[in-house]
DNA sequence: GTAGTTTTGTATCGATCATTACAAAACAAT
DNA sequence: ATTGTTTTGTAATGATCGATACAAAACTAC
């Protein structure tokens, strides 16, 4: 019926994502994207769309898979604290396993963008009601299971965590000793 | 002995740090710079340097600002919990009050740049050892006074500090509760 | 007022930006 | 083999990018 594509739509968008990531919307270029995705520009536009909208399908698709990560390690049969603190060093050992030094797709598009693209402060706000509504239903399991003080408030510890996610985020792209990491977030435990 | 400029190089230098700290570095065109500064672009570059030297210095001195108001708070004759909450208050309030939701210009250069440009890179780390050094010098003050356990790791409490600064600054961004954000720094000074 | 010095304004440099016209190419259906 | 359809590759669009050449302008010193 007509010619075939000769490249897969999602593995481009993802080649776009790691691109986005690394260098942020702004000092992406199009040619950027066409080099690291292997197709040509009027292919991009055809199948992405604009810039902009790929850039947001990108952004889409890593909170999609960041969510994912996340419902998955909360899911799983363990004390509360455990997997409390198997995200929090999962995402330091993650952040800091990352050769390129990235961080958090996400926490670099809210410092970017937010204030500026009204799209992306939706999508941001939309993440953080959605992460900090997992977490406050994981610290409400604890507080049945009697791990958690169910004194406190769920959705302000859940807050707090979330806050200690974005902190990490970033002081992991200037900070790359492990151990040093790894205390301070006994001390975050410490607080739950 | 020559012709006097019309422009004052400090209030400049103001100036373009607000543009850069809006937009970001990618996201500011020189063009963006001359018409905030309200010089030409051959007064800008005889004055500053190129593009990059007028953003690295602008984001030392914000970080001079910075470091200054932090140790301006450190130095009251205060309880040390109360100079830790003033700290965390003041951070929150003033992030909200930014009626262009800038977040911090640390943290917004740090994620776009940090990976990519070593000066930046090298900047972000100093900045991080000397706000961990004057946090934990409070700390240490605060276990002097008997406020804070002896017991505790003053540097570590330090980082955790330094992780929750960042993290509202990056939270403020999507989230104006000021309420709700107050209340979740209540679990991080439990924590201290 | 003239000479010397520095800043200013204008105008422009080549390069790159995001985006698209257009036609050749590659397939399925007939 | 021809037709119809979609993707591809090439090439180019106007706009904007960071950065500068050049000369008029504005001051001080003599």
């Amino acid at each position: 019926m007509a010619r075939p594509k000769k490249f897969d739509d999602a593995a481009g968008l993802q080649k776009a994502l790691n691109v986005f990531w690394k260098k942020g919307y702004a000092g992406t270029s199009i040619s950027d994207l066409t080099a690291s995705m292997e197709i040509n520009a009027p292919s991009l536009y055809a199948t992405y769309g604009d810039k902009h909208t790929l850039f947001v399908s990108a952004l889409q698709a890593y909170m999609q898979s960041q969510h994912a990560w996340m419902r998955q390690s909360v899911g799983e049969n363990k004390p509360v604290r455990e997997i409390i603190r198997l995200l929090l060093t999962s995402l330091v050992d993650d952040t800091l396993a990352d050769p390129e030094r990235r961080g958090c797709f996400m926490v670099n598009t809210i410092t970017e963008m937010a204030n500026q693209d009204a799209q992306v402060f939706t999508i941001a706000s939309d993440n953080e009601h959605r992460v900090r509504s997992i977490l406050a239903d994981l610290i409400r399991n604890g507080q049945q299971t009697g791990e958690i003080s169910p004194d406190k408030d769920a959705d302000i510890l859940a807050s707090f965590l979330f806050i200690s996610f974005m902190g990490i985020r970033v002081i992991a792209a200037t900070n790359n000793n492990k151990k040093h990491l790894h205390s301070a977030l006994d001390v975050i435990l410490s607080a739950i």
